[in-house]
DNA sequence: CCATGCGATATCGAATAAGACATCAAGTAA
DNA sequence: TTACTTGATGTCTTATTCGATATCGCATGG
């Protein structure tokens, strides 16, 4: 079923998402059944009021009614907040980290350096000390994607150096604007050959 | 029944209430039936998302999905616009001030000298020319109350001096700050024994 | 290969919103 | 009084969410 509620539905995946908590987790702490999120998000139902404010906190979010006037400032003030909110560290999305990481390890690549290889992960180990943004993950995403879908083998240098020119700046900015708090309890170490600090 | 989300119910309420339409006309308007509509805003029904857009959109609300980091900032920037919208023009809103000319025109209190009833019926005309706020309109509401409850007998002077001078308050400002268009049409006359300009 | 976690689906019964009426009491205007 | 409007309720029937539970295919990691 289709209704008229699209932005409504996507916005409360996309925050899910974010917090890159999965539907289950969701189901937990919002008290409705994981069948019926998967059923929610993909617009299959007409969700009840109660059932939508229930998602909304669970995900720090509140359902509000805004003058057709306001709806442009208001959208900016969010879209500014949003942007600027620290990922949650959980589990997943650390380990889009670690993942690249990973990968990065098992290159060896005639056209690519060693020393490029091992910037790049020094750059990673900041990251993983700091929270990223969301937005500065999918950049991390990106690179694990590019990296799977060449399957290591004819890796461009040219394709690499930009991804880790990009990994490079998100390691400056977070450097920059992040709390200077270290995570609580990291959820994966980095060191399984290695020590070095950056 | 009671369910989390007795603000967004509230508010859609007096978002209706504010524009002076009736349950019937939002219905038509939004394609909800009147008596849906009623349940709703009793808080008997946990109404669904699509019911609740479409009444929003009838009322020029739209839902938004808010974090709470910013619910603060937007609530104050959708306070700031709904104080300040000019009440929607219709047979009811204006009856506010029609009723409280009928009223003040029955006054004969010994109290009260009727220079000063005068004064305040040319500000009401005033009012009557130019939109007046929603905020605005609801003093003339509170004038009408305080008449309906002395039933126009033992008016206190002191009271009525009061609510006289919020009215000549509100003339000052609209004069200044309403846009200077004259109503589309006046919904209803004034000129029934008097007919001077202010 | 096996275990795990993910989102998507299916089924079923119970609860309930929705829609289409019809009133009704209270207030209000003529 | 009479006529009209408004919001609230009642009563049907139907449609659909909801909740519980199980399962599926898929990807990932060991």
């Amino acid at each position: 079923m289709r209704y008229a509620a699209d932005h409504i539905v996507s916005a409360l995946k996309t925050a899910r998402e974010k917090k890159g908590i999965s539907q289950r987790e969701l189901s937990a702490k919002a008290g409705v059944p994981q069948a019926q999120i998967s059923r929610f998000e993909n617009g299959d139902v007409d969700i009840r009021l109660s059932s939508l404010v229930s998602l909304g906190r669970a995900l720090d979010l509140e359902i509000e009614l805004v003058p057709r006037q306001a709806i442009a400032a208001v959208e900016s003030i969010v879209r500014a907040i949003t942007r600027s909110e620290r990922a949650i560290q959980t589990t997943r999305t650390s380990n889009d980290v670690a993942k690249l990481v990973r990968t990065l390890k098992a290159v060896r690549s005639p056209d690519i350096s060693s020393l490029a290889i091992e910037k790049t992960l020094s750059h990673l180990r900041v990251l993983e000390r700091f929270q990223p943004t969301t937005e500065q993950l999918e950049a991390v995403k990106r690179f694990n994607d590019t990296l799977a879908k060449t399957k290591r083998l004819d890796l461009d240098p040219e394709v690499f150096a930009k991804h880790a020119k990009a990994i490079e700046l998100i390691r400056t900015q977070v450097a920059y604007t992040a709390p200077p708090v270290s995570l609580p309890e990291p959820a994966y170490a980095l060191d399984d050959e290695e020590d070095d600090d950056a």
